[in-house]
DNA sequence: TATAGTGTAATAGTAAAATAGAACACTAGG
DNA sequence: CCTAGTGTTCTATTTTACTATTACACTATA
């Protein structure tokens, strides 16, 4: 895996497994591959994603149990939350973000708009 | 100044003198507060500062005058295609994640739509 | 009960970012 | 020429993220 060295890879192991709940390619209930699999697949250490998922355990997004591997909830509210939560999150950032550059409200529908058009043309 | 420790300083630094000319607190050709005032003004030491600077002076946005001071750089098109640059990589980060939570074009503009709107009710 | 697979924790080492402090180089003005 | 204000550079230290390695704790099962 690939990471942006502005930001912990920790963060972005995080992001990655939320990336995977949001699409089911992890299911509530589901079980994660094992913390040591983890780290070849993503050729980080296990301190790294033991971090990662400390947090997520912390935050009630996946339930650890010793012995047999770490789960996802089965809490599909939770999930839903969570979701909003990100989305919200990158909402308030790029708002600032491209307010900070000058941009007015319309402005910044309007830059959105147009790149995801332009994307359209070029990509999938 | 208050920092995001998700991402260094002196990155921080350069999207604040960004900010700056953005908005036109420093316009072209602009004397910037001396490195040893910056360090104070955002509680920061001076080779922090020096860094973001570095990097700017590099990228031909701000120019150096040994014993003068830092200036802006009279190249308003280089200005407005930093501005364009700093604006394509915000939408292009914002794009990619929240399409990594699985939301379609549509609803990604219809999210931030609703975001902007909702703000709208309760600032400015 | 032994073993393989799992999560958890601790220690030590490396690298990058940031800080603190000092020194150097240049400019302008008295 | 001297001095104050400026950018520039250097060394040393601290902190944080990450890595490497090892050990421990629990579960399932042959």
């Amino acid at each position: 895996m690939q990471f942006d060295d502005k930001v912990p890879i920790y963060y972005q192991i995080k992001n990655h497994i939320y990336h995977e709940m949001m699409t089911g390619q992890l299911v509530a209930g589901a079980k994660l591959p094992a913390v040591r699999q983890l780290a070849v697949d993503l050729t980080v250490n296990v301190n790294t994603v033991q971090r990662a998922l400390g947090e997520m355990i912390q935050e009630g997004t996946i339930e650890s149990q010793r012995g047999k591997g770490n789960f996802v909830t089965t809490d599909t509210t939770r999930i839903a939350q969570l979701k909003e939560q990100l989305v919200v999150e990158q909402l308030e950032r790029v708002y600032q973000q491209l307010h900070a550059l000058n941009l007015s409200d319309d402005e910044i529908i309007a830059s959105l708009k147009q790149y995801i058009e332009q994307r359209g043309q070029q990509h999938d």
